[in-house]
DNA sequence: GATGAATGAGACTTCATTCAT
DNA sequence: TATGAATGAAGTCTCATTCAT
């Protein structure tokens, strides 16, 4: 791997574990092998490196949320809801780093970026809110899910998927998905079509 | 109100903007209207000022919990757990420094806390978990819900508190407790008992 | 004792431990039960109440001095330079800390104390060389001292009297008594009128 | 001379005259032409700076002696006990720094290094001791010395060196070598073989 | 006498950054 | 590309000292 993907990768753990005043270019230099000013031939700065490492995370992260959201007409909207959870889940609870780096710029946005970190996860939102309002109408439309203004069908699947997220970060993989799918059982009975009835 | 309280305040609204490293005795001191070194009349150090501060934190959010959880008799299960969610959700809402502190250690430990919070957020885990199984266990018996392991419930109810929990960082109050209500609908009505069938 | 007194003690002490920049009105009112704004009740600073601790220390030394020189008569010469050498020495052997703080200030004053000290021990020296000097020409008058030029004497008693000072600094009191008898007699037969012959 | 070779003089000479709280980077890196930042540079502290600076000024001091006992064959001891005298107080008059360093180091070694100075102190005398018994015993041997117990005569002539150390603080070089005749005189004739009789 | 609160001065140290090589 | 040397800015902390109480 080249010097410049090295650096950038060991200031994504970096800032993950200890935020932007507590990563130093000291430590990225010594897990990169170099020495400090080293750094420099390939960012300009601290606050260069962060915003070039920064802006890849969140562009994989579009990236991951987009893949998923495509190909879907082929299941029903249960398989789909929920292969959604799984997916993303899994990705968070594989990439632990970008997960915490994600979660770092979410709640605590260095002060220079706020505005744009604002503007992303507001767009990041809108586009997240306009798939799920698909695939809540079609099961609506086929039936599968009880008919409710869509939008609030949206809101309580973000918040479990907001519940879901934070939760990966307490317990091991073994227990978390144990946990995802009683919950996501009784998130089902909620809004599906009670075909006993 | 004394120096040294107001010292703390700050602290703790500085550390939950900042971290720990970012908050700066400096800052802390203007905003007190003292000097740096005036702060060592009351505390022995950064740390120490940190660790008093954090203790208060916890002691504060621990007795919030238990507060909620008492007196509960009188209610429906219903109405208890709608009622969780209210209150715990306003506090957040409301002290929204202390609930940011909260995140920032419970996500993001000073690792001199490391093991202190883990050991802290555990027991905090078993308290609530203990005090809601008695609720479903009520709620079932009352057959106000639907039979089922009351572990699950209790997971399915703590994922719906993180979420609601995490999303009171991003909305404004309006917003938010509007999504609550919506989103709790859709919760109950996935664990009462369906009365209509 | 007075406060006032054990702060000048405590001072003593700290000083001949860590010198005048390593002791701290701190460490003093500590050890003397107050705060260190007390001590100002009594010195009008750190180098006043260093100044009046030196003064005492080196009052305490040459009364000292004075007091072995005095009353020498009535015995003879190698009965009075070896009891100065054993009156000199148990003094420095039992009161420690007043030496480690005399040999600080001879070897190492404070910089707003040198000219002080040097004029003090330039005085003592004198001081020393005429009573010496008496001595030597008593023991040579009555041939108990080879005839030699007093002053040269003087100065190798003087010096015999330094390099047992130094080492009181390294030995016990048991291992530096036992020196100090085999040093003498080496020195007095060095200096004696050789009977013998 | 390289810079990190200036800061460490410097940092002796500052140790020697103000001791190691007395001595401040900023004196040092003002004498060496630099801030103070700089000398992290070369040294991770003023720990650190003192330790490399402490151990070469006692290796210095041990090379100084062993290089002195050696080639000793050819002398009388009475040459070579005398040499030995010039040689020592002519470096320590010379290298009036390091000498006052070593002062310090012996009479008041930093509490960090208490342990480490009073080993290497104990090994010096050893050292000293076994090489002096050697020349003492030969001085028996060949008549030159009066039979004695050879500890004697190694302890006494120690304290010839002490006195004599002490005193290279107090004279100029003149003065002092003038002294250093005149005691030598009178040691060599109290242990000397007697040949007038 | 004594002290709690406060502070100016100054210490050590860290860190991002620059620049000549 | 890379780095050794250097530094300005800033941070934590210590300490003698002051002052109102």
């Amino acid at each position: 791997m080249s010097t410049k993907k090295k650096i950038k990768l060991i200031a994504a753990r970096l800032y993950a574990e200890k935020g932007f005043k507590g990563m130093t270019l000291k430590e990225i230099a010594d897990e990169a092998g170099i020495k400090p000013p080293s750094i420099y031939a390939f960012y300009s700065g601290k606050k260069d490196l962060f915003l070039q490492t920064y802006k890849e995370i969140l562009d994989d992260h579009l990236h991951l949320l987009k893949g998923q959201f495509e190909h879907r007409d082929t299941y029903s909207a249960r398989e789909t809801l929920h292969q959604i959870l799984l997916i993303i889940m899994t990705y968070h609870m594989e990439e632990t780093e970008k997960t915490k780096m994600f979660i770092r710029l979410m709640l605590f946005p260095p002060s220079f970026l706020k505005e744009d970190i604002s503007e992303y996860f507001h767009n990041l939102e809108n586009m997240e809110r306009r798939m799920l309002k698909k695939i809540f109408d079609e099961g609506i439309t086929n039936e599968e899910i009880q008919f409710r203004d869509t939008e609030a069908l949206v809101t309580a699947y973000l918040c479990l998927l907001d519940g879901l997220f934070l939760e990966t970060q307490y317990y091991d993989k073994e227990e978390f998905f144990r946990r995802l799918e009683s919950i996501w059982e009784q998130y089902w009975a909620g809004i599906a079509v009670n075909r006993n009835c």
